[in-house]
DNA sequence: CGATGACTTGGACGCTCGCCCAAGTCAAGC
DNA sequence: GCTTGACTTGGGCGAGCGTCCAAGTCATCG
């Protein structure tokens, strides 16, 4: 409900009656809307990691570069047929951003990302230590990029173009 | 006052109060509160173009590398000398992606966006038409990665690192 | 001088917000 | 059967929101 009318439009009564529940009892589950939003992030990268984790294992590697490029047109098409998940994901972070009692929310938001992006890397055979934050940031601008103009070909050129930079398939000039 | 407080809490009494004027007078020199924040979008956009632009023409370009370089450190100074700009700046794409009547504010500011970064890389000497794309994403997400986490030092190595994969200075392996 | 019209103001409209409380229901344990 | 306590409820608190309006100020101009 959240990812459908974005978290401004999140109050409590607007969750409550959603799920058919008197507003009252809001604050007989959750302390404050604070604690509410903690979890909700909370479950959220958690799907998020383990699942791209799940997408990433499930799918036979065959070198370094092509499965590089197959991931990234893995996370394309879940952005596609998903947009309002990845949108509600940068408002909850900024949400936290300015919400003085959440800040440190954002935090552990992206520290998980993080250490996810290094899981899914590894898995895909990229140790370099640097690699989570280049990629994690290019997948975020991508995808904010995404979501305002929603043109999906120059999306995927840019992710494309990553990959050959970042995880040349193979070898640049050699055996195409 | 937006950058200081956030979109969410620039309301028209906090605005007018801030400017020292009363608030009735607000629905005088605006018509709705979507009109201010149009106008909000559009001078910041213009503003951080136009800047970014100067900064590029004002330092001396010594090669593409070189200069890609300087240009990526002179956003990281940017970026932490203004946090609450940059934040401001997702603030209002993602209010205005949620806002109906202002769905294509946010399109206007990204194309300009594209346009100025287009640009500043063809005054850097990079011509290539997805570069522009490529080069907004990855600053958007590391962008977004240092107001959450403060990391200057992981933020400007992978700058570092993009520049070097992107521009690589002179040549890879010769003259170094 | 009197009228006009741009500009300013305090106050109000109806609405939503997060949060709280007294009262109620009802199965479990004595 | 009675008490306890987890759970639910309608209603209300004070505050803030965007927007509007009648009344007021005041320089300009016939």
């Amino acid at each position: 409900m959240m990812s459908r009318d974005g978290v401004a439009a999140a109050s409590t009564r607007a969750i409550t009656t959603e799920a058919g529940m008197a507003q009252s009892r809001f604050h007989y589950c959750f302390r404050s809307k604070a604690e509410l939003l903690r979890e909700v992030v909370e479950t959220m990268v958690r799907n998020q990691v383990t699942s791209a984790l799940a997408a990433v294992r499930g799918a036979p590697a065959v070198g370094p570069g092509a499965s590089a490029s197959t991931a990234l047109r893995a996370y394309a098409q879940h952005l596609v047929d998903h947009p309002e998940q990845h949108l509600l994901s940068y408002e909850l972070t900024q949400y936290a951003l300015r919400t003085p009692g959440l800040a440190q929310l954002a935090a552990q938001q992206y520290e998980a990302y993080l250490d996810g992006a290094a899981e899914v890397l590894a898995a895909l055979g990229i140790t370099d230590p640097s690699a989570p934050r280049l990629v994690v940031a290019l997948l975020d601008g991508v995808t904010l990029q995404w979501l305002v103009d929603r043109d999906v070909e120059a999306a995927v050129a840019v992710l494309e173009r990553f990959a050959d930079l970042f995880a040349p398939p193979m070898r640049p000039r050699r055996a195409g």
